[in-house]
Parts: structure tokens; C-alpha cells; sequence
DNA sequence: CTCAATGTTGGGAGCGCTCCCAATAAGTCG
DNA sequence: CGACTTATTGGGAGCGCTCCCAACATTGAG
């Protein structure tokens, strides 16, 4: 027999949080376990009267039920993993990923599940990690963050037969569930944005080629430029990393190139070429013009402020955790598509308010 | 009976991930249920070929142990959580947050345990996640961050009995477990460093006072200036709370105590308080210094350099996880108290190359 | 008043492990 | 070679729930 409360009466003052089981509640309230299993899951029939009762026992021995039992008994664990591959290690050097990663806990509070974190920061790390995340009875689902071409983890987790959710359009989607925003939209939108404000020699700082979303940017941007008849010009294109430093090292290139506007595909390339553009001495957007993307609410203020695409992160976390959970509800089949739309956010980095006086 | 796969032979091709139990696999490799346990444990006293034929019948069919199951007989989930209070909702605003959950997730992943994340957005947040965190039999283990004064969600926490560690010094510690920098040695240091440069009017954004991170550093500064008889001046005193608006803001107050030197509590609010100085067309160092407090790899760059205190911040997410399960597997009492060391890390913003040239 | 329908309750049989102990096999030593 | 260790193995008894079904109570219509 396991400890229990010395003398089990039933005295006033018990602990406030005990070791109790669903048995021990019952007899402290004169009912059968099964009774106040209902009482606690919120099932119907049983009497207002034993409810309040045993709900009173609970209230005053400080009972919780035992999750890993629950779990074992009822084969759903109410927990769901994200999961953010090595590619994304760079987890920190971009505020996109602690805020998507707010979203997601904050629809999983919602949701009542709870949000276990894999971060894989190497490859003995993923060895170590990929274990723990197929387990079975661990986790009801799995939220993975899109990596880069060649990364493997998508492959081992879909054979995991645990509903799946890739939030970030994967490179091969055959069959797979994902959740994304229209990227190629999103940056069509803003470069045709330019486009009619009559900038001519419109430059683009990438995402990297091995990401969709720096591809998809970028397909954005040579569809605005052809339909409206400007002609690509390679030099105009350069490849950043979703950095800081990549977006100033990029701007670099990009003067050669003369260009009158650029569009970055984040805020944080945009800003390390906005220092590049300030460092030359010249002005933001009288000499070149700029458009972002991602509108997070920056860490760093100051001016100008950028125009750029806002992307609903927290929404979008919300969206991928509920993606999930039908998944887990209703079956895998057939793969969800998941496509948000975003918004153009116009400030003055992109000269809009002056050309329109 | 659940489903087996069809035919149950001993065909080489079986379900990479099946939901065979560990009974099955003791029956594929003719042994009982306790010796699949011990090869799958590493237990000792297997003989050698039998621990071969069972792993090998257990790489052939994929299987993975239940955790539910596991934690139900074992009383142990191998899983900690991570709780950030209400009070640290600008969770994003700062890379600190970010930074050390990456530090806690890397050691949790190096000891085998999983991380779950519980970030508390609002009151009715704090009333949804309390009833899962104090589930017995889901985490072995409790990481909470340091919260505002007054917040009551340390002592909810507390009384639980399970293993719990505060990530910075709480308000009231009594019997408490925590771990936290030495806050105040640090300042000490910093300040004292301008003071050997040699300058006279130092000035300071503090942390928010409702912080204890935020009073330590103040305590050190004041200490610093004591110890070298500096007098101290309130109008030199400014509050900020580690946004970088706040250190703007705090800059543009402080201008009018005209400090020749300013020791920023955090990295952020040092920057907001040099985008000020910059946009009043005033040099750093020559008319003002600055020293910061984190040492975070920023996302933002630019000259100056920043001399600050350099955090080891996954390290230390590391030490706490460390004594998080020094916690659980020997016992919380005596409360543990665990102090980090800090380094001044000197580039050019204090102006100490000038200085000594 | 009877019978069926419905509401309420209790207990058995798991869920898939771990841990303990007893049973057996294999060594060891005088 | 027999008595005693020691290494190996198997199975029982939980861990604390959920889910199902049977038992019983209650209700209302005929």
C-alpha cells in the first residue's frame, strides 16, 4: 500500500496537494472510483448532489488526477511536441521564431494541451532527441518548423505514423500535412508595390535558396517585375540568410547595382541594409526605398520605419496548433493545406507618403 | 487484443514504428517481458547473445517503449518544465527569454529529459496551465522564471512539493531553490570600470524595481560609486524596464544631468539609450559612454561597439537544469542556492582603447 | 400496478510498463 | 563431487487511471 495521510480522517485541514488517487477520493466521499472519475472528466449522470460532494473531497485534499495513468488508460496524452530542426539553430538570431513559438504555446493553453519544445541544436542532439519524440504514449502530435532541403528529420517523423504538421511549406509535400502563408503572394504584393509607386531599378535581398520561404519570396518578386514588364536584371538579386549581417553584406553588393528600391525578405535583412544605405550617406526613401517582411514588433526602433509585409504570427501558430489537433481528432487523411494571407503594411521606408503629396 | 501486425511472423519486413508492447517483443525473441525490460534499460546480468537477439528483434520492428506506461510504474516522466510567469510577457522583446530557453533546451536534451513549456500570457493563462503543471505524474521537475514582486504564482508553485528551481533570485527565498548571476558584483564591475576611466558623472537605466535582477544592479552601481567616493545623484537615476524604448527614453531623461558615462541594465535598453544619444548628434564615447548588461549575440549591429557584462546564459540554462535534477533525484532540501560569475567584456563604447592610447 | 425506458452507480478488465522475488542455471571452492 | 555462491531468467503484483457493462434506482406511460 502506498503512503497514505496518517489516520485518514476527515479532519479539516488536510494537504493542500497530496498523492491521493481516484480510489482514496472515492472512499473520503462514499462513492466508487468510477463515480468520481465522472465528476472529474465532466461526464453527465451522475447526481448534483454526489457531484458537489465529491468535488468538495477534491477541493479540500488537493486531488490531481495522475497524468501518465490517464494517459496509459486513455491513449492520448493531451500533449503536443514542436519540433525546430538544426537548420533552424539560427533560432535566436531571428524574433520570428520566439513569437511563432508564443503563438503555439498560447493556442495550446487554449486548447488544454501542453507544448513540450525540441530544440535540435546538433547532430548528436537529434540522435538523442528522435527517441524521445517517438515514444509512443508521449505525444498526441507533432508540430515540426520546415527545414532545409536535404534535412532528413521530416522523412523520420512522417514514418512515425504521429499526426504531423509542418508549419512552413516542406520541400516534397506529397501526403504531408503543412501549414504556410503565401509567400509568393506576399512578396508579389509588396514589389508590385514599389512597381506603382514608379520605382524602376528594384533590387531584392533573399531568404536562402535552401529554405521555400526564401525561394517563394523570391518567385514573388520576379512575377511582379514581369508582369509588369520590368526586365530581370540578375545583378539586382542577391542571396541573404535571414540575418543581420546578410542583409548589410547584401546591400553592399546591391550598390553596384544602383538600385532605387529593394525589397528584403525579412525585417532583420532589412534593417542590416538600411545601416549599409545610412552608413553611404544616403537617405531612406529619397535615394532607396525599402520593403520588408514579417512586421514583428521589433526589438529596435528608430527611423525610418519600415513598410513591410505583416505576417499574423500569433495567429498563425494558433492556426497550425488547431491544424494539429484536427489532425489528431479527425485522422490524417487526406494531408491538410493550410494557407495564410498576410498584409502590407505601408510606412515610410518605401517613400509612399512623399510620392503622394 | 490490440491489432498486431498481420501474420506475426518473423518476416523481415515489419512496420518501422508498430505498437507492439514489450510482451511481443519478449514472445518475437522467445524471452519473458523482464528481460526485454532489462536489455531495453541496460540492466546488467543479460547474457551477452540474448541482449543481441532482443535488440535485434527490437531495431527489426521498430519498436519504442510507452512512456505513460513507464512513468506510471516508474513514478519518474524524465520531464521538466519550464514556467514563464505573466510578468515576463515582453518575453520577446527581449533575446534574453529566447536565449536561455535554448540554453535550458540543449541541457535538457544532454541529460535526457524532455522540456515543457508553459508560458503564461494572461490570468485566465495562469488558471489553464496551473491544474496541468500540478498533474502529478507529468513533470519530475519545475523551472521557473523569476517573476514580478507580488506575483503569487511562485508560492502556487511551491506548495505543490514538487522539485522546484527559480531562475533568478525570487523576492522571498526562504527555503527556496534558486539560481541566479551575481547581479550586483557584476554592476559593481561595470561601474567601477568607468569610474578607473576616469569619468565623474555616471549615470544609469536600471532594470524595472519590481525585479530583482533590476534592484542588484542598481545596488552594485550604487555600490561602486560609494567604494570610490563618488556622490550620488538621483537626477543621474533613471528606471527603465529592459525595453528598448525604455533606455530611449531614459536617455532623453538623463540628458539634463549631463552623465559623461551611462551603465545601461540591459543591452537592449543600452541601445535605445545610444539611439537617443546619436540622434541628439552626440558622439560615443567622446560625450557619452556606455557600458550594457547581457552580452547577447545581438540581431542588431553596429558601431559602437558595446562594452558589457557578458552573461553566460546557456551555461547557465545548463547549471539550472543541472540543479534542477540535483533536485529531484536527491531531495529538495537543503534549498539549493546556485550563483553565476559574470565577465566585463570591454569593446569600444566605454571608450577605454581612446583612454589608453 | 406493471413494464419499459432512462438515469445512476459500482466494479472488472485492461493500458504497458517497472520492480521485486522466487526459481533455475551456472560457477566456485575446499 | 557436493554445498554454496552468484548470474540469469520468469512471472506476479502493482502504478492510477478509463472504459465498458451489468446492476440497481427512478420515472412515467399505459
Amino acid at each position: 500500500m502506498r503512503a497514505l495521510p496518517k489516520g485518514g480522517s476527515t479532519a479539516e485541514l488536510e494537504p493542500l496537494v497530496s498523492n491521493l488517487t481516484l480510489e482514496d477520493i472515492a472512499k473520503k466521499a462514499g462513492v466508487s472510483r468510477s463515480t468520481v472519475s465522472r465528476v472529474v472528466n465532466e461526464h453527465p449522470n451522475v447526481r448534483p448532489e454526489v457531484r458537489s460532494r465529491v468535488w468538495e473531497v477534491i477541493r479540500r485534499t488537493g486531488y490531481h488526477p495522475n497524468a501518465a495513468a490517464r494517459t496509459l488508460a486513455s491513449q492520448r496524452s493531451w500533449m503536443i511536441g514542436l519540433v525546430l530542426p538544426r537548420s533552424v539553430s539560427f533560432f535566436f538570431t531571428d524574433p520570428y521564431y520566439p513569437h511563432l513559438t508564443q503563438g503555439i504555446a498560447q493556442a495550446c493553453n487554449q486548447y488544454n494541451y501542453t507544448l513540450s519544445l525540441f530544440i535540435v541544436g546538433t547532430e548528436d542532439d537529434e540522435e538523442k532527441i528522435f527517441p524521445r519524440i517517438s515514444r509512443r504514449g508521449l505525444l498526441d502530435g507533432i508540430l515540426l518548423q520546415s527545414a532545409e532541403h536535404g534535412d532528413r528529420l521530416i522523412d523520420r517523423l512522417v514514418e512515425l505514423n504521429t499526426p504531423l504538421l509542418i508549419v512552413g511549406r516542406p520541400f516534397q509535400s506529397n501526403g504531408i500535412s503543412y501549414i504556410d502563408i503565401d509567400n509568393v503572394k506576399a512578396a508579389h504584393r509588396a514589389v508590385s508595390h514599389l512597381i506603382q509607386l514608379g520605382y524602376k531599378r528594384i533590387g531584392t535581398i533573399t531568404g536562402p535558396n535552401s529554405s521555400t520561404a526564401g525561394l517563394d519570396r523570391k518567385t514573388g518578386y520576379l512575377k511582379a517585375l514581369e508582369e509588369h514588364g520590368h526586365a530581370i536584371d540578375q545583378s539586382l538579386i542577391v542571396e541573404g540568410d535571414f540575418t543581420e549581417e546578410s542583409g548589410y553584406a547584401g546591400m553592399q553588393h546591391l550598390f553596384a547595382a544602383h538600385p532605387d528600391a529593394v525589397f528584403a525578405a525579412s525585417d532583420i535583412m532589412a534593417i542590416g541594409a538600411m545601416r549599409a544605405v545610412q552608413e553611404a550617406g544616403l537617405r531612406i526613401p529619397e535615394d532607396i526605398a525599402f520593403v520588408g517582411f514579417d512586421d514583428l514588433p521589433l526589438t529596435i526602433h528608430g527611423q525610418p520605419l519600415l513598410t513591410t509585409v505583416h505576417q499574423p504570427v500569433l495567429e498563425f501558430g494558433a492556426k497550425a496548433v488547431e491544424t494539429l489537433i484536427d489532425l489528431i481528432e479527425n485522422g490524417i487523411e487526406p494531408a491538410r493545406r493550410v494557407i495564410m494571407d498576410t498584409e502590407l503594411i505601408v510606412r515610410s521606408s518605401c517613400g509612399a507618403s512623399q510620392k503622394r503629396q
